[in-house]
RNA sequence: GGGCGGUUGGCUCAGGGGUAGAGCACUUCCUUGACAUGGAAGGGGUCACAGGUUCAAAUCCUGUACCGCCCA
């Protein structure tokens, strides 16, 4: 299971050769930066993580979500890559052929946005430069930062396939978006548009309705008069943009609604400019919505365009693509060219003056922002090309509904099918540079129009030659691209072997803020294309906020930067917390640096648990473990050992990644490190002492440790692969195997599932707890022996003691220890209850008789508290007759036990109150 | 306005009909040979509120309040 390719292009050996103590680690603390440098070198310099395609292994694919290459490395990408790298390396060492395809996204309005900025430093602008100079310029912006967040998603440790990185402006990726694109076109599903669009004034282009963000901001709504043309009267209008009014082409209000009824049909004067405008009747109107009358303004608003459509009004434009009124008939000229907010100003200034302005009130306005720039979004008519939905979508809601695309969690299928089930054409033209540009050429001559895959020749239908073919001025919107991502990477419209194989791929993990913006147009995009689903299951991870629950943002300055996380607590350390934050949680995470701690401290937990085995085991050659030599500790931690892999397997198979990383380390620290290890102190100088050597102890050390570091590598590959490197193995790993993450994921062994030593070993730890516990209330010094006398009443129990009775004297500082099931009681001592079984302490000088008399009464209170509950139970005969049967009889042992145990306390205090 | 999720110890969160859990913080003790980034013991919560279902509710249902997100 060596994996040949690699290991034979094995350079250096990353283990540390300098001291002579290179078979286990020789600090105390673990130095994980050393750690991650030297394997992330070896890792990629073998090219391990290159893509392997075995015909004999089953597949399985993952798309990264291209982050934009104007990027950064936030902590989303960091958990999601951490989601993403913890199911690649499980399956990697279960065997799988692993494509996880890798690569950015040109980001057509950001990386223009950053390049424009860079410009403007020099003073210049992309106008100055012309198109074709621009361009080359963010190429070369591109080649010099575009990867540079790969390199730092190389520090949390994923193992893309690395060979495969690919990029959305790679020519084979425009051969398949221009492919797309041409084979929508000629089925009439890509038409050109005028119609209201989301405009951002500064970045002058059009946005898709998902690319604005919505926000409430303290603003004014304006009640303004509007005189009837027949002199009988006025309507009050309320508008949050009076600078629009110009722009009026009628007054809205409800059909039945009282106050206007006789209002509907005149016509009104719009103010300022006195053009006249009627009066129209439309149940769109909310009468309880400032005063019940509605400007319409079609060419300025998208709720008014839908009006202006259903009544057959004129649409008037008047403000520009740069957000300025414009200089028509329509807007008055003192107007002229005035940018909007100013013209907002001066308009309700002339309001005023004209007595037209009957009222402003606080307001709290909704405004949709340009998500890149912040800019206030004007909604203008423009000329635009559109996709229509309608019939694309249908497909993508069936096998949502089907469940052949599954969310995880299941809920956000719900937001999914809404946005589906709602969806309006698709804007995907944009007036950037920066980006694909549209492939539909217009010939000059006879005005024929054609979408090509590459530049055509010669008009098809008149033959003028490419001179007289223009291309339209316009590109795609980035997500256009996006959205074929998982196939166009594997190498489509090409029938590739990826394809065959990889497609379609496993999982997607992603964000849920981009479940309509990408999720949703990858689905109908691959049903279209591909005729099948991109992917079987969509993971939505959590949002990482910050420690008061806000959101994090950059411009906020209230980021955290997970590279800075990385150098101060690990790789290790911020994926076990990725892990452990898990995709299944009902709410967003708060980001708490104390977590971090926490998992960096287990790191070193980890290590240091390495560094006890490794020199107990050093030299060791593992053979497996001979059930026939186990004592009751071992039996116990093969137990516990094998049923955390039952519950790995059952927690990865439901993406419970936090399920997994909990039991994981409560599994290490407390049953492994707390105990076992413990223990198997006192059994190695047992062992040494007799000069038996069975060796058992070291056996299962080797076991247990060994296949811990393969059941936490997919989390933490990095101390895992030192570790295990350190580790002795059996002989089914060769000498030369190259990385733990080759080595299979290890499996339960039923053979070890052993629940009689798992509940004998839980009931020892409790009689030694209870014996620590009289020793801190008393304040036996720690370093002294404690004579305990331990009574006990249940045969079964007593073997138990007996078997045990080593690790009690041990671990509990009991000595001497006595053992009966028949001796009396001492008087003077400390006395806890187990079980049947009552512990004693003698404490003749030390003993506190009024702290043991308050201890005691206090123990008291909580079992009659507990027997009353009990009792009243019982004694409902509905709980007899409706409770199952065990429950019932549950409670009645439980019953007994605790009235025997009251006894002994009885007995206790009389002793105590004696002296 | 519509939808989804949350409200559990000082903090961050698990649990999801049958006697409240973890980590951090807190108190006390311990520099014992893997680890003081450690070990041991302990204190602390009527599970937001109000109704309902049930033998039994933190858990299921209904409503209210507050917080967050998505869509308009």
């Amino acid at each position: 299971m060596a994996k040949s390719s690699a290991a034979d292009t094995t350079e250096g050996n990353p283990i540390k050769e300098d001291s002579n103590e290179a078979e286990k680690p020789s600090s105390n603390a673990f130095d994980w930066k050393e750690v991650e440098a030297r394997w992330t070198t070896y890792w990629h310099e073998n090219k391990l993580f290159n893509l392997e395609m075995n015909p004999d292994r089953p597949n399985f694919s993952v798309a990264l979500p291209p982050p934009n290459i104007t990027g950064n490395l936030h902590m989303g990408h960091a958990l999601n890559g951490t989601i993403q790298d913890v199911l690649i390396r499980l399956k990697r060492m279960q065997g799988y052929n692993v494509l996880w395809q890798p690569g950015t996204d040109h980001a057509g309005i950001s990386t223009q946005m950053v390049v424009e900025r860079q410009l403007k430093k020099e003073g210049i602008n992309r106008h100055q430069l012309g198109r074709e100079k621009f361009i080359e310029k963010v190429w070369q912006w591109r080649v010099q930062y575009g990867d540079s967040i790969m390199a730092q998603y190389k520090r949390i440790g994923v193992s893309f396939s690395w060979d495969r990185v690919a990029f959305t402006m790679d020519e084979s990726y425009v051969k398949a978006i221009y492919r797309a694109f041409v084979t929508l076109y000629k089925e009439g599903l890509i038409y050109r548009g005028n119609r209201i669009t989301n405009w951002c004034p500064r970045c002058a282009t059009s946005l898709s309705d998902l690319e604005v963000e919505h926000d409430e901001k303290k603003g004014h709504l304006y009640c303004i008069k509007y005189l009837l043309e027949d002199g009988s009267g006025e309507l009050v209008v309320a508008t949050t943009r009076p600078e629009s009014l110009y722009g009026d082409v009628a007054v809205a209000v409800h059909p039945e609604d009282d106050r206007y009824k006789a209002f509907i049909g005149k016509n009104v004067k719009l103010p300022i400019t006195n053009r006249l405008i009627p009066v129209i009747a439309d149940s769109y109107v909310e009468r309880e919505f400032g005063t019940g009358a509605l400007k319409i303004t079609p060419a300025h608003d998208v709720n008014d365009y839908e009006v202006g459509v259903r009544h057959k009004l004129p649409q008037l434009t008047v403000i520009d693509l740069k957000g300025n009124l414009n200089n028509s008939e329509y807007v008055p000229e003192f107007l002229h060219n005035v940018e909007r907010f100013d013209a907002r100003k001066q308009t309700v200034i002339k309001l005023e003056e004209l007595g037209l302005l009957q009222e402003t009130r606080d307001y709290n306005v909704g405004l949709g922002h340009c998500e890149r720039c912040q800019t206030v979004i004007e909604p203008l008519l423009t000329d635009q090309w559109y996709l229509s939905m309608k019939e694309l979508a249908q497909p993508a809601i069936e096998v949502v509904e089907e469940q052949r695309v599954q969310f995880v969690p299941e809920r956000y299928s719900a937001q999914y099918l809404d946005w589906m089930k709602n969806i309006r054409d698709w804007c995907i033209s944009r007036q950037l540079w920066w980006g694909h540009r549209i492939p539909i050429w217009t010939c000059q001559k006879c005005s024929h129009i054609d979408a090509y895959e590459s530049a055509p020749e010669s008009c098809e239908k008149c033959s003028a030659p490419a001179a007289e073919l223009t291309q339209d001025e316009d590109v795609l919107d980035t997500w256009f691209s996006s959205a074929l991502w998982p196939f166009a990477t594997l190498g489509w419209p090409e029938n590739s072997k990826e394809i065959k194989m990889f497609f379609p791929t496993t999982i997607l993990s992603t964000a849920r803020e981009i479940i309509n913006l990408w999720v949703a147009r990858m689905i109908f995009m691959s049903m279209k294309f591909m005729k099948t689903i991109p992917f079987k299951h969509v993971l939505i991870h959590p949002v990482i906020q910050t420690g008061d629950g806000k959101r994090m943002s950059k411009s906020k300055g209230n980021a955290v930067d997970p590279l800075d996380m990385i150098d101060t607590y690990g790789a290790d350390a911020n994926r076990f917390w990725f892990a452990s934050v898990g995709i299944k949680g009902d709410q967003d995470v708060r980001f708490r640096p104390e977590k971090l701690d926490e998992y960096k401290r287990f790191a070193n937990k980890l290590w240091n648990a390495g560094r006890f085995v490794l020199t107990q085991i050093e030299g060791f050659e593992p053979k497996g473990v001979n059930p026939a030599h186990l004592t009751l500790a071992d039996r116990w931690i093969l137990n516990r050992y094998n049923v955390l892999l039952d519950l790995l397997q059952m927690y990865f198979q439901d993406y419970d990644f936090d399920k997994a990383a909990n039991h994981l380390h409560d599994f290490t620290w407390s049953d492994f490190c707390d105990w076992y290890v413990e223990i198997a102190k006192i059994q190695l100088a047992q062992e040494a002492a007799s000069g038996e050597g069975t060796g058992q102890t070291k056996a299962v050390l080797q076991t247990v440790f060994e296949g811990l570091l393969r059941a936490l590598h997919p989390i933490m590959p990095f101390i895992t692969e030192e570790l295990w490197t350190k580790t002795p193995k059996s002989s089914y790993f060769p000498k030369d195997f190259v990385s733990i993450m080759f080595a299979p994921y290890p499996r339960p062994d039923e053979n070890f599932i052993d629940d009689d030593a798992d509940e004998k070993m839980e009931f020892l730890m409790r009689v030694i707890r209870s014996i620590r516990n009289i020793r801190q209330t008393y304040n036996v010094p720690a370093s002294a022996q404690a004579e305990v006398m331990i009574v006990c009443q249940d045969e079964d129990e007593m073997k138990c003691l007996l078997d045990g009775a080593t690790y009690i004297e041990r671990l509990a500082k009991a000595s001497p220890l006595d053992i009966s099931m028949d001796c009396s009681p001492p008087s003077m001592a400390a006395c806890e209850a187990v079980s049947s079984v009552n512990i004693y302490v003698p404490l003749a000088k030390l003993i506190d008789i009024p702290k043991s008399k308050e201890k005691l009464n206090v123990r008291k209170a909580s079992i009659e508290k507990e027997i009353a509950k009990a009792n009243s139970q019982l004694s409902n005969p509905d709980f007899k007759s409706k409770a199952p049967p065990a429950k019932v009889a549950k409670i009645e042992s439980e019953l007994n036990e605790l009235t025997r145990q009251l006894e002994s306390v009885h007995s206790q205090l009389k002793v105590l109150d004696a002296s």
